[in-house]
DNA sequence: GCGAAGGTCAACCGAATGGTTGAATAAGTG
DNA sequence: CACTTATTCAACCATTCGGTTGACCTTCGC
């Protein structure tokens, strides 16, 4: 249970976690860099580094003291297979569908 | 803020919910139907139903005492985009598709 | 009018979010 | 060693989530 995809959109669904996503589209972040654009506390951004980990989304790697944080944006792959998946099969009709899912699944 | 991306990507985050979206492509359904599936209580739709409209995905007509479920798939749109921008991505993956099928649709 | 069906509401529960502050740990720098 | 920097941890707090049960309201069928 508790699958990827759940974690990938709940750590989508935060604007901070989104800022910090695209922040590292640029380039690998140590944590200090990635909190100063943002007023909350160093904690709070760790927590939400926290999150965007266990998405997947960002690996976090310790070199001294400084911990890297890198963008991973392969760990979207699932939630944009799906989020576009339902845009294609929501422009099919379903009968079209069905008969895809009949080819393709061996279903009826 | 609470921002609608922000809503539609937290209704997203939630396994029963992405099933409801993907029934409701077929077409519109009272309440009573779509809950028919889950194990879980009418009540507990109910409140998935709440958090879907809140992100508008879905609207709620009530005719009689049956209020149907309609699928309002245009607020996917912004996610969709938001999504999109860490393009470098392979869009359309055909075996994840097919995981799709198998994990949203293949329940029988 | 009566009873059943369709849904929501209210109260409750445990767990997770999103934030705070302050202490603790770890690692460079003088 | 002492200090500073980088980051997390622990405790706390308010809110939301995901679920339950039971009461409630509305509407349909008889």
């Amino acid at each position: 249970m508790s699958e990827q995809i759940d974690h990938v959109f709940a750590a989508l669904s935060d604007g901070t976690r989104r800022a910090i996503l695209t922040m590292l589209l640029e380039d690998d972040m140590a944590v200090t860099d990635v909190a100063e654009p943002f007023e909350m506390s160093l904690a709070a951004i760790s927590k939400h580094l926290t999150i965007l980990t266990r998405a997947g989304l960002i690996s976090q790697e310790k070199r001294g003291r400084v911990k890297w944080c890198k963008l991973e944006p392969q760990a979207m792959r699932e939630a944009i297979v799906w989020i576009e998946s339902f845009g294609q099969l929501e422009a099919l009709n379903y009968d079209a569908f069905e008969d895809f899912l009949a080819r393709e699944l061996g279903q009826s």
